[in-house]
DNA sequence: CTGTTAGCGCGTTCAT
DNA sequence: ATGAACGCGCTAACAG
């Protein structure tokens, strides 16, 4: 089933088709009813790999991602895919796994079918494997990571304003001991968001607001670990506020595992807000990062890139706002006991 | 960058050229050695759009799910992908969102990419829309819907052996009413593992443990308002299972907003076995259906078909079994009362 | 408005 | 073992 058997049943030629496929209004009323009609008579798909091949864009863009079985990235993989078939586009979606290895397969695909443009939204980027992609010139789009150039475009994420009014938040509740557990500081985006929660508290005051930190790995064990450590310091902190919030949820695990409670006896921020963190228990305060509006505004920038509407190497800028849920108290006056 | 810049350079013939990529063997070793070099000086990889076109094969399965957002999802796609790239395959990942006209969508993107096979994992099919890719000879494999056919294969999952594990427990327990939460009847999926869990209740003698049922959706809310619904109900049961993990988690909610005590009060028992389920308040015990190895056989009746290594047309069988952690607990003996 | 034709990049004959 | 030439299905340029 192909154009030239569809063009014989219709009795024009394949041209024809083909314009009353891609620029209807450039042919007959009449003609191009026939073949339309035709065309659904033989259930007829045109051939994508055909139309690339000529037509030099394929109307695919990559995407790609650490792990979709990572909470973060689900939301964000379907908000680009519905906006991708809104606008006829398609997706091919890779994972790296967190490793480089996987990454090359990542870029070796994107060319190898060569996308019309990649979004890439790893938690780290090595930055050698991109040049490839950027030799080859392909619109990017990257998450905080890169610098904009010519044909790279970034979606920058203003940490600062969610922390800002968690932390202010926390202070209005008598907090002073504030813990961080970071991601794995390997990754590039724990890296953003420690230097960010660092940042605001030395707006607050550094020293008397002195934090307490560890090293989590963005997972639920790595926080139940790290607040563990915390907990068995001499002077736990009266809040504590997490790079992601699986790490949260590991943490309110460890904390009620001590005999402790959330948030009476320790308040816990988490950061993200994935859809888990209305179900935890207690419902989790934390600082919202639209995935959805992330996906979309990925999209979009690849998107007009493509069609000729605005050119890349922009900076979209995205914010991050708390949400308040049932996890965060007021400080105790007097320091709680472990009782286990 | 193609095949003609490279034969240009190594100074041979693109035949020549595709044939070292292809098949090594049938090329001199030193002339081949000559090529590879070359390939790697440009950086040069082939077209895959033009393979396709020429060979007929794509080196692309389909795998279609009803939503990656949906937890149950996302390490089933993993794990497709895995094996995947594993055999140098790729993966055109399309979501139904539960609706038939994306499934429509999903089905056209199949055939126009031309994919060598599709998996079909959605929690609902309208065969109506699948006719097109049955009558295009596209190998398919279905999760339990459909029958066998000569071109599709269908992984059958053993609801009945992890369904009769936690019944045979709770009985154990005490429990004597034992409610069921289901997913939406209107969905297929839902349907199956309601019958089965009728028919095993059935086994261990009906009337005496009389199930009481409510109508979930298969999300948190559906789970936690059905929930509610039975303990407003003169008798609620002892203890709950669910047709899924969020349902299982919703009616968790319900119970604790109630003022009651899980397992104390009510046991409960979720489906699937999302990764979530280990960090419910209190973890929850469920029956584990192993997406890991659904997504792998998936694959691999694709695989083998596509290779010639095997027909489709079969069955894969694949178990359920039942995992204990701290929602349940033996029945009370004096029914509780609604403190709130 | 419509038809004819030349490639797009590659794999695969068929020669050599 | 290697090369020349054809065609996969389609779009775009050019003619009419």
């Amino acid at each position: 089933m192909n154009i030239k058997q569809v063009a014989a049943r219709a009795r024009v030629s394949v041209a024809t088709i083909s314009r009353t496929i891609n620029r209807p209004e450039s042919v007959d009323a009449k003609t191009a009813a026939k073949v339309l009609k035709v065309i659904r008579e033989l259930n007829y798909y045109p051939n994508s790999q055909a139309r690339a091949l000529v037509s030099g864009k394929t109307r695919m863009f990559g995407l790609i991602i650490s792990d979709i079985s990572n909470p973060f990235f689900p939301e964000l993989v379907k908000s680009f895919d519905d906006a991708a078939i809104q606008h006829g586009y398609e997706v091919l979606v890779a994972n790296t796994d967190y490793k480089s290895d996987r990454m090359a397969i990542c870029v070796r695909k994107m060319i190898e079918r060569k996308v019309d443009g990649v979004a890439i939204m790893t938690s780290e980027v090595d930055p050698h494997l991109l040049t490839e992609l950027y030799r080859r010139r392909f619109p990017m789009v990257f998450l905080d990571l890169a610098d904009v150039k010519p044909l790279v475009s970034r979606v920058v994420v203003d940490y600062a304003k969610g922390i800002g009014e968690a932390i202010r938040h926390l202070v209005s509740l008598g907090h002073e001991r504030i813990g961080f557990i970071s991601g794995p500081l390997m990754l590039k985006s724990a890296r953003t968001r420690r230097s960010a929660f660092l940042g605001c508290l030395k707006k607050f005051g550094a020293p008397r607001y002195r934090q307490i930190e560890a090293e989590g790995n963005h997972r639920v064990d790595g926080g139940d670990f790290a607040m563990r450590g915390m907990l068995a310091q001499p002077n736990p902190p009266t809040a504590v506020m997490t790079s992601n919030d699986l790490t949260a949820i590991g943490a309110l695990r460890a904390i009620a595992a001590a005999g402790l409670d959330v948030p009476r006896d320790i308040s816990v921020v988490g950061f993200d807000d994935i859809e888990l963190s209305q179900y935890t228990h207690p419902p989790l305060s934390t600082i919202r990062l639209s995935r959805e509006e992330l996906g979309r505004k990925a999209f979009d920038a690849l998107y007009r890139a493509a069609e000729g509407l605005a050119a890349m190497g922009q900076e979209i800028r995205i914010s991050t706002t708390l949400v308040l849920r049932d996890s965060t108290s007021p400080a105790q006056r007097k320091r709680y006991r472990t009782h286990k």
